[in-house]
DNA sequence: TCGCGTAATATTGTCAACAATTTAGTAAAA
DNA sequence: TTTTACTAAATTGTTGACAATATTACGCGA
């Protein structure tokens, strides 16, 4: 049997986190404590600590009175958060450039597998987390927790977009190959075409916003429970 | 007499980073729950949330059942910080060029007033806390609230790091008008010049440094309590 | 049917008691 | 004196009950 080890405010966070980046749980969605309560058999006290940590976070708002909902970002914000995304990855890649070793490129490398894999599978939340994903593996390569721990942040809040904005019937970026062309030329210490690549990404991924709303519930206990 | 508005989380929280950017809260320093609630006169609930929050900005470490000390970066952590504030003020002054408008030169120049005054003043915990919120209201002008914010915590960062290793005697940077002049440069839209003094401007921060600890227990009372 | 006010319900906020853990203090033995 | 084991105190972690607030449901009159 599986020992239950205990949950902490972290652990909640992290696991509320990666359905976002997955984009199973949509902007907008309310959380309520005592739904949070059942799913992870936890006290409240825990769970309003761990919306604390995800509201600063900006991935949920949290309002008094009123409690938590998955953040919807407004269009403005989407842009500033792209915008900043944009400079950030610029600017780890350049520092990646520099200092990734072996080790790093392998773990570059092993991820790629992992979203090939994901992609084989079918597995689309899955493939869609772990595109998120290269890009802090990628940032982590840069050797600068704090950057590269922003980068993350910026990533979440990608997804949170993406999920609202996206649009879905378009043909998704990230297929066409980018995230290798990047390793290799990392590999390759060719910053310029790095950068290249980057910003086409970016655009690519930008571009795929349209900015109409929708609005959707969604049952956390099926999303949440597994 | 003033009516006494309920504090919050957020609250105490900035009272707290504000007394680490006047490098009041000297690194190291123990902050016990009971405390903090006899100085802010809430619930040991409010403290332990606000804890949440500063450590996730690593302004504190919280360690479990150890509880809560004020942050103190190791030489590494401070080489990063010092490294990704670099690229952040670049990467802002940048944008911060691009969007800077009436309001905001106004702001910077009222801001640079308050310095000098403080300076004048003879007043030391407000003119360092003012010193290192320039660089916020710099931040401002680029108009990315994520970017900005995220400058907000290395300068937070930053104070943490020059009460723990800053060579006290060496004569103080920032005093010889370097902010004036960037704000001249933004003004005059002169980002190479600008980019220049603010990595003399760094760099000269940096050279602050020297790494031999040191230790120091203080009074949170006589702190926190003004 | 619609608007409005009110009561019932649900949800969030707060607090205080209790449990678990760490830290400080003390005394005995080497 | 130093070390160790043990006890007492202080500190942090957790829980559940209750208060405050918001949301919903209902009934009434127009």
């Amino acid at each position: 049997m599986s020992k239950t080890i205990k949950l902490t405010e972290v652990d909640i966070c992290d696991r509320i986190r990666d359905k976002v980046l997955e984009q199973r749980l949509a902007p907008g969605t309310k959380l309520t404590e005592e739904a949070l309560c059942e799913v992870f058999g936890v006290s409240r006290n825990l769970i309003r600590r761990a919306f604390l940590l995800l509201s600063k976070d900006n991935i949920i708002t949290l309002e008094k009175n009123k409690g938590a909902a998955v953040a919807s970002p407004s269009p403005s914000e989407a842009h500033e958060i792209f915008e900043a995304r944009t400079i950030m990855e610029n600017a780890l890649l350049k520092q990646a450039m520099e200092r990734a070793n072996k080790a790093s490129i392998k773990a570059l490398r092993a991820h790629l597998e992992r979203e090939q894999q994901a992609l084989l599978d079918g597995d689309t939340p899955l493939w869609i987390r772990l595109s998120g994903e290269f890009h802090i593996v990628l940032g982590r390569a840069a050797q600068n927790a704090p950057m590269s721990e922003f980068l993350d942040l910026l990533v979440f809040r990608s997804s949170l977009i993406l999920a609202l904005y996206g649009n879905q019937s378009a043909p998704t970026s990230c297929k066409g190959g980018e995230h290798e062309r990047l390793v290799d030329a990392l590999e390759n210490k060719d910053l310029e075409t790095a950068r290249q690549i980057m910003a086409e990404h970016m655009a690519s991924l930008e571009a795929l916003l349209k900015f109409d709303t929708k609005d959707t519930r969604q049952d956390l206990h099926s999303i949440l429970g597994g």
